[in-house]
DNA sequence: CTAATACATGTCAATATTTACATGTTGTAC
DNA sequence: GTACAACATGTAAATATTGACATGTATTAG
């Protein structure tokens, strides 16, 4: 009889959501509206989450003791719930802000196993399907360069240490990686036209 | 009472682990094996899979008529199941394929989670955190490079028609990715670098 | 001949995430 | 005053994914 792994089993015990909130809630205190808010605008470009989500884990964390809400009253009825982090939240986000992760697996992507797949798509589609891809990585590149401009830290570089230089540098690197995806995607049109071109392309 | 959505509810129904399957598949009878270790090699730049995952799907596939199975023996007792595809399989497969898809939500990640909130790190850990992630990412870019010095298609660009191509430019994509992500990395620290010299840097 | 590695296939329990369901209030523009 | 958008908070049911558990065979290097 092997000893193996005792004790509570962990599958996929990331907890990532935790921390997102605990980080955002540590900046100031927040409603889950709030938080809702920074996960679609700012957060969104590295990790999203839906309000289905989010709710149940404040409920968690508040039973972990690691945030605590007080009511508010908006107007005269409307209960919202403002979390503060606690002491004890501060220290286990901190630990894991702290932590080096080794490598995660690389993100997943549709539109590249189209691509893998490329040899079986009809050919009258190839080419629709890559500039369908490019023109959305256009768009999505242009309202990111776009919150770029408005952002306050790309007009007046001060201190490292403020919230708005994580801002911006997240927001840089999701700049970055836009323009490279396009370049791949321009890349890969150049190719295949260049192949019709050259009749290395079947029998189109 | 409003009408509302009746019939089967489809959370998350993406289904994209059964087309990687039937995509493979359709290239050439593979046992789960095989499989896996496609998933492990050429596929982990784009769509990652457990084994846990993929047999239980190849299961699902062949109750649902889109691959069938022989049973083969490989030496005395090992039998192993060799799967193909269906027409029907066949079809479903090339229309996924041919589908436009709308632009995925932004892959997450954790380390620019934490970069987000690079102001609530201690001084000494951020250079550490962001060197620590570059070499990671260095050492991936060089194992890819090796990759795609071997591969048969940038040696000798032919047809387009063909699963190398595929092969070759999703490995090209992941190359490109990991040299922004370098640069990223790269352009962060020299700015903390910098922010640190001219004492923008709290009380390091 | 024997030990290690690769081959080969599965299940289970937990976490993670999505979409739809569900409800009600407040502020604002017309 | 009323309609609409934004504010505000939840639950339910399904899919998606992971890590551990579980088992056995075939090949190859020493």
């Amino acid at each position: 009889m092997k000893a193996k792994c005792l004790g509570k089993v962990a599958a996929g015990k990331m907890r990532t959501l935790k921390y997102a909130i605990l980080g955002l809630i540590n900046r100031k205190a927040m409603t889950g509206y709030d938080l809702m808010k920074e996960f679609t605008i700012d957060l969104v470009n590295f990790w999203h989450a839906q309000h289905s989500q989010l709710y149940p884990e404040l409920k968690k964390l508040t039973n972990e003791g690691l945030i605590t809400f007080e009511t508010v009253l908006q107007g005269e009825k409307l209960e919202k719930k403002l979390y503060s982090i606690t002491d004890e939240g501060k220290k286990v986000f901190l630990s894991w802000l702290a932590k080096q992760d080794p490598l995660e697996p690389t993100p997943k992507d549709i539109f590249r196993l189209k691509a893998y797949f490329i040899e079986s798509m009809r050919k009258e589609d190839i080419l629709k399907q890559f500039h369908y891809q490019l023109d959305q990585r256009k768009e999505k590149l242009v309202k990111l360069e776009a919150t770029m401009r408005q952002h306050p830290y790309a007009k007046n570089i001060a201190d490292i240490i403020s919230p708005l230089y994580g801002d911006y540098i997240v927001l840089k690197g999701a700049i970055m990686r836009e323009r490279t995806n396009i370049d791949w995607l321009t890349q890969c049109i150049k190719e295949i036209e260049k192949a019709k071109k050259n009749c290395f392309y079947g029998s189109s």
